[in-house]
DNA sequence: ATGAAACTCCGTAGTTGTACGGAGATCCGT
DNA sequence: ACGGATCTCCGTACAACTACGGAGTTTCAT
């Protein structure tokens, strides 16, 4: 039985060799590539055969929905595991609608780890056992998604961002090309869905959503 | 010659096997303690003796700055070595004016963090080169403080905290035994300082400087 | 003990955002 | 082709914030 080849993309330096080193006793997983490069992941991938990419959803400068496809685009038999310590259900269900087949959390122990890459490397699905738990819980009780799930519209979220960017809702309006009261309706829909009080708590959930 | 006694604390598993991976060929340092809870550092400090602790100063709940006081409280001779990707300088100095002997990128190579703990040991101060350069930078041009660095008073940081939580002014006012008029005059004086727009502008503040 | 900085408070006016509630136009899926 | 969601716009009244500018009182370091 060949050994899984792994490639690894994560932005610091110690993470690659934390997972070096947990892999490393571990024979039935190779590390093929460990980078803090996106370049170099994709170039990697044109010119040789991975099974898993353990890739960090957070880096700098790089989202991580946009990396995924990317991935794939390069090469679509690689399965995806995502790396991350952001532990919003909504985002990883998001991850894995974009074509990751795992979602971990950085966290992670070793024997986590090693069954997330099997799993993942044999095409299973493989969710952090917290994430599942916590996602399950929400499709049952129906209610507790989090806040980040409240789905807003495409021009809300347009004039959330405006509003983050500091914009008073005439400003927003020209950028819009909307009336002044428009932009204020969609303002009001929107205090109304995140139950914000005020602008504040607006600009909190633009920031969690990560529009500013 | 004794090796030197390493604790590190990070709220990430694969960040301690990294680390412990990375000194593990080394044998001038020794890792005493590798752990995710701040109890099981605190205690270990009351025990044992311990020279260098490379603490991860961004973790959920519990804040870098406050981390750092306790544990020099429990001991006050270890040399704390502050590990984060939070770079900005400013903090960058909070936390070595609170009793962090170095401050390092957790994107740092095998060799720096070598040699920043072996620095450290010795009682030396250790900064990023980066950050380094970025201060220093900072410093000469004079000018180029970051946002973050404009000083507030007391009050004002408490005003802005609350504007962060999302009270108005006169929930301010009542919070802190003020006059409307005297918090009104304290965010004005924030907006000023902060070259702030509006309450957007000030929300933005006050989530980088951790008040909220 | 003296002065600078911080903290406190106020008047007046004007701007911006919030709270109601109503309504036609358009897009999209079954 | 129909219905629901979305997007657009408006009136009115009120609440919250901003922009001026002025001034007395602590507090604290030298």
């Amino acid at each position: 039985m060949n050994s899984i080849r792994l490639a690894i993309i994560d932005d610091h330096q110690v993470v690659l060799d934390g997972l070096q080193a947990m892999f490393n006793g571990y024979p039935g997983i190779s590390i093929v590539l460990a980078t803090t490069q996106q370049d170099e992941l994709l170039s990697h991938l044109q010119n040789h055969e991975v099974d898993v990419a353990l890739v960090d959803i957070q880096m700098p400068e790089i989202n991580g929905i946009e990396l995924c496809t990317r991935i794939l685009k390069t090469d679509n038999s690689v399965r995806i595991l995502a790396f991350s310590s952001f532990d919003d259900t909504h985002f990883v269900k998001q991850m894995l609608r974009k074509g990751a087949l795992g979602y971990l959390l950085k966290n992670a122990a070793r024997d986590v780890l090693i069954d997330a890459v099997t799993s993942v490397s044999r095409g299973e699905r493989y969710v952090d056992e917290f994430l599942q738990k916590q996602i399950l819980d929400e499709s049952l009780t129906g209610e507790r998604r989090s806040m980040y799930e409240i789905p807003l519209t495409k021009r809300e979220r347009e004039v959330l961002k405006l509003i983050g960017e500091e914009n008073t809702n005439q400003e927003i309006a020209d950028k819009l090309f909307l009336s002044l009261r428009t932009v204020e309706t969609h303002r009001s829909n929107l205090s109304q869905k995140l139950g914000a009080k005020n602008a504040v708590s607006l600009v909190k959930e633009a920031i969690k959503r990560g529009l500013v």
